[in-house]
RNA sequence: GUCCCCAUCGUCUAGCCUGGUCCAGGACGACGGCCUUUCACGCCGUUAACAGGGGUUCAAAUCCCCUUGGGGACGCCA
């Protein structure tokens, strides 16, 4: 049997850190097994459901690389075959009319918090055997719900994929909502019919769904369905352990594409939050694949470390091509300023990002380092204190002296070839390299620090080297 | 309040099911060192945990109970 999982995200916002994990633990699930991932879209709410917010999602999902198949299910538009299977419940027996009101069924509530009982409807229209359209003894208008008829005593009991066998009192539970007054079918009644008509055979989600879980499985068994298996991976927390919040930080997965993480990098630090294998750290997606399985799933709570993200992000920039880092690179920039005068030539780009990706944890700190390779001498900026403290006028003496020989250079490709004529410049007057190193570096580069020397020249080409030397020259 | 779940270094975790090989391993971080033309990278090292208390057992991080702490659920939201 080919497996079938799904991700049920409703769209009432961003795509969260949370949901990816869960999106990405079931994309694997189906993955490492041969399955297929569905997407379907929970807006059955339609106040706060919107556009934007699915798309954003979608988004979000491709740029993880998290492919479902087939089209997204819309809950909106499936009103019809929810309200068919609520009728059949109607119809044998296992749902009812209610007649009560939100604030009588909130009295209900209220008296049994106030007895120390667990907060639930009472179940006084249960066997009423009300029927709408027969004349509604109160002579209100509108306004009653068809409610899920469910057992009172017995247990109701699963094993999750991730916490184990788990049971229910039936007890607990109360008699759902499945049909609003104004017509709209109830989550609980949406997903087990939905997932039942896209064949999902095991759902995989967050913690807060296990109370959902018994009653979920009352419908299927009530509906004469095939129950799925179930897993609930515990919650995301923020550093004070506190449920992850927008206060913690970035929350939306496209907030950190943003913030200049690469997706195979938050991947790979969301499956670790709660999934592991071993002592390994790092994953390509074909491990992953290979490796996933549900039995390595942690049951408690993780804490969410930019610490590690950030050093992950750091490792798969040093992994990645410079062609594909110079592609991305122009964004940021624009981000932190303008393009305007900036070389940004492709080639000139991915020469630059090998001196670059041993030093960047992101690329938004990457396109703070490179900017200083793209402006043109003229409009290239000294760091004042830089200048004052690198530019005394013995330096400067140096750089004049050194200039001659880096004039003379041909071949700018080759930076030891550089670097040997400065060493012999050095030896002859019997010089440090400390000498030098930084009265260069900041007439090259207008900074204290930067990649190396040579390899910095050799990207710049022999033009720029030589202008940006004269100009810091006659500062 | 009621019900459910969770509990190993600061953090992510391995180990727990199938007690002894664990005076608890790896990684991130922090700290120190090496390398070095700056900043990084890299390398080496240090730091630091079985929540507490009872059992069971020759032996418990591993099994049982209680306490404490944390979280979740209790919607005509999903």
């Amino acid at each position: 049997m080919t497996i079938v999982t799904r991700f049920a995200p409703s769209p009432t916002g961003y795509l969260h850190i949370g949901g990816a994990r869960t999106a990405l633990f079931s994309w694997l699930l189906a993955k490492s097994q041969g399955g297929t991932f569905r997407l379907r879209v929970e807006d059955t709410d339609r106040e706060r459901s919107t556009k934007e917010a699915t798309d954003a999602i979608i988004e979000a999902m491709a740029w993880l690389d998290l492919a479902a198949e087939g089209s997204a299910v819309f809950q909106s538009e499936r009103f019809d075959l929810y309200n068919s299977f609520i009728d059949q419940l109607l119809a044998t027996g296992r749902a009812y009319w209610c007649r009560c009101t939100p604030d009588e069924v909130e009295a209900m509530r209220e008296k049994a918090r106030a007895e120390g009982r667990k907060p639930k409807y009472d179940g006084r229209c249960r066997e009423l055997g009300l029927e709408p359209g027969a004349g509604r003894p109160d002579g209100r208008p509108d306004g009653w719900v068809v409610r899920f008829k469910g057992p009172q005593d017995g247990v109701t009991a699963f094993d999750d994929m991730v916490k184990g066998p788990t049971a229910v009192q039936n007890a607990e539970l109360d008699d759902m909502i499945l049909r609003r007054s104004d017509g709209a079918p109830t989550y609980n009644l949406a997903v087990v019919v939905d997932d039942h008509a896209m064949g999902v055979t095991h759902v995989l989600r967050g913690d807060d769904h296990v109370a959902n879980t018994p009653r979920q499985i009352l419908l299927y068994q009530a509906l004469g369905w095939d129950v799925p298996r179930f897993g609930h991976v515990p919650m995301i927390l923020g550093p004070d352990k506190a449920k992850l919040s927008k206060r913690h930080g970035a929350l939306s997965v496209m907030e950190y594409k943003k913030l200049g993480y690469l997706p195979e990098a938050l991947v790979n630090y969301l499956v670790r939050l709660g999934w592991s294998h071993g002592d390994q750290e790092i994953f390509s997606r074909e491990e992953l694949i290979r490796l996933f399985s549900t039995d390595n799933l942690g049951n408690s709570p993780s804490v969410f470390d930019l610490k590690k993200l950030e050093w992950l992000n750091a490792h798969y920039i040093k992994e990645s091509t410079p062609q594909r880092l110079a592609a991305l690179l122009p964004e940021f920039l624009g981000e932190a300023g303008s393009l305007d005068g900036l070389n940004l030539d492709p080639a000139y780009l991915a020469g630059i990002m090998p001196l670059l990706q041993p030093r960047a944890k992101t690329l938004v700190e990457m396109a703070d380092m490179a900017r200083f390779f793209l402006l043109p001498t003229a409009a290239l900026v000294y760091d004042d204190k830089a200048v004052a403290d690198q530019l005394k006028p013995e330096a400067r003496a140096l750089l004049a002296e050194l200039l001659p020989i880096y004039e003379s250079a041909t071949d700018y490709g080759d930076h030891t070839a550089l670097e040997a004529a400065t060493q012999a410049f050095l030896d002859e007057r019997g010089l440090k390299f400390k000498a030098v190193a930084q009265p260069l570096r900041v007439a090259l580069t207008g900074k204290t620090a930067s990649p190396g020397l040579f390899e910095t020249m050799g990207v710049l080409g022999k033009n720029e080297s030589l202008a940006r030397i004269k100009r810091a020259l006659a500062l």
